[in-house]
DNA sequence: TTTAGGG
DNA sequence: CCCTAAA
């Protein structure tokens, strides 16, 4: 099996490692001990991504920025791949995306092998907010002979602020050296080292040519589009028009502030106002963002510094709630955890993935270890405290098997935007990408030691995955389902809330890190009912059920030397061959579904009021009575409500999922269906009798 | 547009 | 939640 491993950045942005062995063998890696404070949501990171090209565009568009760019000091964007197959020989190239104004020169490496590693990044220096800011995607195929096709792309984002750098790169920025890993040149990287010392900038503890250090040098932030070709034995980037694009993309963006998010989400969320345009000629920013995975490993300390740095960046929220897309997946997934917490699973996630009954905030179902790491019980209805199922009942607590989930992978993200779409509109595109793929047509896959484990029954005792030492071989994936598509078409409709829970710096930091401020905009939890904004997440939809979504979730234990992540290679080969890479271009119309939005207690509570004295037939009056300032709440989802209520209060209390809804409310909703049912066929059969008496009448 | 129901 | 026939 080929061994991954990369760096990004510099400054403890570790970036997820896949020892498949132990790092002892390996030589060790002084990022990733950062590890667990890395991590970070890839959209928020992407998101951060586009309003950073904005503010670049704007300014390098300025008369007086191109003088001003010659005073910056070069940043270094290297970002490094390191296979540790033997066989495996790295070939780097560089391809000039072009990015228009912007010079960008990304280093591809990519392995004789098979292998192919696609490396896309953006940096920047932004001179006003002193903000570096790093992007990359990386994506490499394995080219184990079993998964030729595995791809599996890497998306990092750093962010620091060079008033973060006094001078020194401690801690954050691993010693070149150690984070370089093999095959690296020391004298590069300590070049590099140096490099960053003097400017402040950003070097990455990466491999790069040492004969042209230069080689991905970045004058200008850029986003990059690698189109991944799989065809191509050369794995040779393309990038199809992608700087033309970018730059038109760029140039036309309209501003969207992160600020102003929100706001802008609101004006946009029930119209359609911003339907790409289908026209022919209308240039389009196409993203392939091949995928297989995405880490983003952000520390802590780099988010305070980007805190300092950042304008308008709100506190993160603590609660955020997983939007499922797909019904079937969102029971796939409370079936799993149900699952997992009959058998006493803890699963820890730092990376973010949560669920609606997952709640990631301190108060609920929170545990820190010693590593300070978060913890997230995964169980149904946000149980704190794992139940230890029947079949393992007599383990004490301390049996429990500890899961901490550094970082998930997805495999390929397409989106397609008018050019003349704004970087909130791109935002919200990318974390639609994301809802997408985690909301759309998945399910989740327990791997132990590369094997699926596909007997739900089995208990982790029986499957052994108990002790520390074996939790290295566990690993999830989600899959997408057989039947979904691939494609993700960026719609108009507004942006919507992280599907999973954003990785909460805050759990570890009482100072609530920040975000990118127009992430964390997009992050923000719903404003209240009668705030406009409140619709963002709702007209957000984002189903694209077909996202190519497989995505693997990483998962390291949370013993020591937690700081390793597993790879779970084979898996990704075949869930990724079930969502062959060509099925990108599939732009045809997706429909979008709305984010699931359980309804609330007190918003059942409403309905039933309302019901109870308009009855069952007017729901556009009891849309407007009780929740006329619910604008995701439509009377169709009154009256679907409704329905499933009834349904609800007829099963049996075991049977009933989700939100558990008070008895007292669902024997109301009982009486008031039994009344106005009542009412209603009386009034049917009084009218029949009324209509006949009319006909009948003349007869008589 | 709103209802009513099936999917 | 979505889709739609019907009203």
């Amino acid at each position: 099996m080929v061994l991954k491993k990369q760096y990004h950045g510099f400054n403890g942005f570790l970036v997820p490692s896949f020892p498949r062995a132990p790092r002892s063998s390996r030589g060790r890696c002084l990022l990733q001990k950062n590890v667990d404070d890395n991590q970070i949501c890839a959209i928020e990171l992407l998101a951060s991504l586009a309003g950073k090209l904005l503010e670049e565009s704007e300014s390098s568009s300025a008369s007086s920025i191109a003088s001003e760019a010659n005073k910056l000091p070069a940043i270094r964007n290297d970002a490094v791949k390191l296979e540790q197959g033997e066989d495996t020989l790295l070939k780097k190239e560089y391809v000039d995306l072009g990015s228009c104004e912007e010079s960008v020169y990304t280093p591809v490496f990519a392995s004789q092998n098979g292998d192919r590693k696609f490396l896309l990044k953006e940096s920047q220096n932004n001179a006003n907010n002193s903000i570096l800011e790093q992007f990359s995607i990386i994506t490499n195929s394995d080219s184990s002979d079993k998964i030729s096709k595995d791809v599996k792309p890497i998306v990092t984002t750093n962010k620091i602020t060079r008033e973060a750098f006094p001078g020194k790169l401690e801690g954050g920025s691993p010693d070149p050296r150690e984070s370089c890993g093999c095959n690296v040149d020391s004298r590069f990287c300590k070049e590099q080292q140096a490099n960053a010392l003097e400017t402040g900038g950003l070097a990455n503890g990466n491999t790069s040519n040492p004969k042209d250090p230069m080689g991905s040098y970045v004058k200008f932030p850029a986003l990059n589009i690698l189109d991944r070709n799989t065809q191509s034995p050369s794995c040779r980037v393309h990038v199809p028009n992608s700087s033309f694009r970018c730059r038109n993309y760029v140039k036309l963006g309209i501003r969207d502030d992160d600020e102003n998010f929100s706001h802008c989400s609101k004006s946009i969320t029930k119209g359609k106002a911003f339907r790409p345009p289908s026209r022919i000629g209308d240039r389009r920013i196409r993203k392939l963002l091949t995928s297989k995975y995405w880490k983003i490993a952000p520390k802590l300390r780099d988010y305070e510094h980007s805190r300092v740095a950042l304008d308008g960046v709100k506190p993160l929220c603590h609660k955020r709630k997983l939007s499922y897309s797909r019904g079937s997946y969102q029971h796939e997934n409370l079936h799993k955890r149900r699952k997992f917490s009959k058998r006493g699973l803890i699963i820890a996630s730092d990376g973010g993935f949560s669920s609606e009954s997952v709640c990631n905030s301190p108060e609920k179902g929170i545990n820190r270890d010693k590593n300070g790491s978060s913890a997230m019980f995964l169980g149904a209805n946000g149980v704190s405290s794992p139940v230890a199922g029947h079949q393992s009942s007599n383990q004490s607590e301390d049996s429990h098997v500890k899961l901490n989930i550094k970082s998930f992978r997805i495999p390929e993200l397409y989106f397609e935007v008018p050019e003349t779409a704004t970087v909130g509109h791109l935002k919200r595109t990318i974390m639609e990408a994301v809802t997408a793929a985690f909301g759309g047509g998945l399910h989740v896959e327990l791997l132990f030691h590369e094997k699926k484990v596909r007997d739900d029954n089995r208990t982790l005792l029986q499957t052994g995955i108990t002790s520390d030492e074996n939790l290295n071989g566990l690993g999830f994936s989600l899959e997408p389902t057989p039947a979904q598509a691939s494609t993700l078409v960026c719609n108009d409709d507004p942006p919507s809330l992280l599907p999973f829970d954003i990785p909460q710096p805050i759990s570890r930091s009482p100072a609530s890190p920040v975000l990118d401020s127009g992430i964390s905009d997009m992050l923000a939890d719903p404003p209240p009912p009668l705030d406009p904004n409140k619709d963002i997440e709702s007209n957000i939809e984002s189903n694209h059920e077909s996202v190519s979504s497989h995505t693997d979730i990483l998962t390291d234990t949370t013993v020591p030397d937690c700081s390793a992540l597993v790879a779970i290679p084979q898996m990704s080969a075949e869930a990724i061959s079930a969502v062959p890479i060509n099925q990108k271009p599939r732009r045809t119309a997706v429909v979008k579904r709305r984010t699931r939005r359980p309804f609330s207690v007190s918003e059942v509570e409403a309905l039933v009021s309302a019901v109870e004295e308009l009855g069952t037939g007017r729901w556009r009056d009891v849309k407007l009575r009780s929740f006329e300032n619910a604008n995701h709440r439509t009377y169709v989802d009154l009256k679907d409500k409704w329905k499933t209520l009834v349904h609800t209060a007829k099963i049996a209390p075991q049977q009933r999922r989700g939100e558990p809804v008070p008895q007292e409310l669902l024997d109301r909703v009982l009486a008031a269906h039994a009344y106005w049912s009542q009412l209603q066929s009386k009034q049917h059969s009084k009218n029949e009798a009324s209509t006949l008496n009319i006909t009948d009448a003349p007869a008589i």
